[in-house]
DNA sequence: ACGTCGATTGACTGACCAGTCAATCGCCAG
DNA sequence: CTGGCGATTGACTGGTCAGTCAATCGACGT
C-alpha cells in the first residue's frame, strides 16, 4: 500500500527539513542563511524545500508556530489547575526554561528570529505572541482578584515583565552574555519566580 | 574661511541623513529598506550616503553606539550618586523610558534591530550590550553588600530579569501589543522598579 | 575672473539568491 | 513487466541591491 508509507516518508522527509533548518538558522540566521544551506545541512536537493515549502518563510513560519502553539497550550494547562498563581508561574518558567534546555537551537530561533524580531516575522504573527502574554496577564489577574496578588500593578504590565525576564534571561544564554552553569536551569527558574514574585527589596 | 563653515554643514548633512536614516529603519526595518530608500527620505542622493558612511551597516551602527554610549554614561552617573539602589534602579529605568518617549523611532530601531537582533548586528555589539548588564549589576551587587537587596539572587539575573522587563515593556508599546496610555510612561516606570524590586506578592 | 577641491549626483555593475521547472528516479499496482 | 505518479534533482532565470565611480557642481581663496 503505497499511500500509507509514502505518506509517512513524505512527513519524516518534511522533519528533516525543518531540523536542517533549526540547526541553520541558529548557526547562521535567517536572513543570511540561503535556502541552498538547509537542503545542503538536510542533505537533499534544493528543489526539494520547496516541494515541501511554498517559501523559505513558510519554514521559518512552521517552527514558530510548531512550538508557540505547544507553549500556549501548556500555559492553558497550568492556568486551569488549581494552584497558587506563584505555582503557575513557576510551572511556565519551568516550561520555557525546559524548552530550551531540550533544544536550545530552536529556542534561540523562535527567540532571535521571531519573538525579537516583531519588525519582520513578528508582525505577522504578532497575536500569536501577544496571546502568551495575555494568558500570562490572566494568571495574574485571577491572582489579584483572589488577593494573593496585589492589585496596583496592572496584570499587562505584570505579565511583560515575567516574561521580559525569562526572555532576557534566554537570550543571556543564547548569545553568552550569561554564564549557564551546570545546576542553572532550575536554578534559573527560581531566581525568576522568586524575583517577580517576592521582588530583590530585602 | 572654507573649513570651518564646511565641516558645520558636513557634519549637519551627516546628521540629516542618520535622521532620515532612524525613520527609514522604524518604517521598513533595517533589512527590507534599501539604501535609497535613506537617500531619498533625506532628500540627497544616492551615492552621498557612502560619502559620509562606509555602509549601510555603518550608519545603523552609528545610530546604535551614539545613543547607546549616553546610555551607558548616564547609568554610569546614576550608580556613581550616594542614594538607594532602588532610586538608582528608578532612575536607569527612567532614562530609559524617557529616551523612548523623546525619540521612539530611535529606540526602536536600536531595540528592535541591534539589542534585540544579536545575531545579526548585535553579535557586533554583543561587548557594548553586556556592558550595560553588568553596570546594573553592579548596581545590584553594591545593595546587596549593603543589605538592601537580598542576597540569594545573583546580581546577574538580577540585571537581565531588570532590563529584560523594560525591554519588554518597550517592545510592546512599540508593536503595541501594550497600550500607551497618556499618563503611561511616568506610570511604567513606577511599576516596572516597583515589581522588580518589591514584586507582585501581596 | 579663475582654479581648486570637497560635496554631490545618479547611472551602472557585479554578486547574490529566492523561486521555477523540465528532466529523472524509483516505488507500487495491475 | 510496465505504466503511472509522486518524490527528487539541480541548472537556470529574473529581480534586487549594495557599493562604485566618473562627471558635475559650487563655495571660497587668490
Amino acid at each position: 500500500m503505497a499511500t500509507a508509507r509514502s505518506a509517512q516518508n513524505a512527513a519524516e522527509k518534511r522533519r528533516i527539513i525543518l531540523d536542517a533548518a533549526v540547526r541553520v538558522f541558529a548557526r547562521q540566521g535567517f536572513h543570511t542563511c540561503r535556502v541552498s544551506d538547509i537542503a545542503d545541512e538536510a542533505g537533499v536537493a534544493y528543489g526539494l524545500v520547496y516541494h515541501y515549502f511554498r517559501s523559505k518563510d513558510e519554514v521559518l513560519d512552521t517552527l514558530f508556530l510548531e512550538r508557540w502553539n505547544v507553549m500556549l497550550d501548556a500555559i492553558r494547562e497550568v492556568d486551569g489547575q488549581d494552584i497558587l498563581a506563584r505555582k503557575k508561574l513557576e510551572a511556565i518558567a519551568g516550561f520555557i526554561v525546559d524548552s530550551y534546555r531540550h533544544d536550545p537551537d530552536l529556542m534561540k530561533v523562535i527567540i532571535v528570529e521571531v519573538t525579537r524580531a516583531a519588525n519582520s516575522f513578528g508582525q505577522t504573527h504578532l497575536a500569536k505572541i501577544t496571546e502568551a502574554y495575555n494568558l500570562i496577564g490572566a494568571v495574574v489577574e485571577k491572582a489579584q482578584a483572589s488577593g494573593e496578588f496585589r492589585t496596583d500593578i496592572s496584570p499587562q504590565f505584570a505579565a511583560m515583565a515575567f516574561y521580559g525576564a525569562i526572555e532576557q534571561v534566554l537570550t543571556g544564554w543564547i548569545f553568552d552574555s550569561l554564564p549557564q552553569s551546570a545546576g542553572g536551569f532550575d536554578e534559573a527558574k527560581r531566581l525568576i519566580v522568586e524575583t517577580i514574585c517576592s521582588g530583590l527589596d530585602r
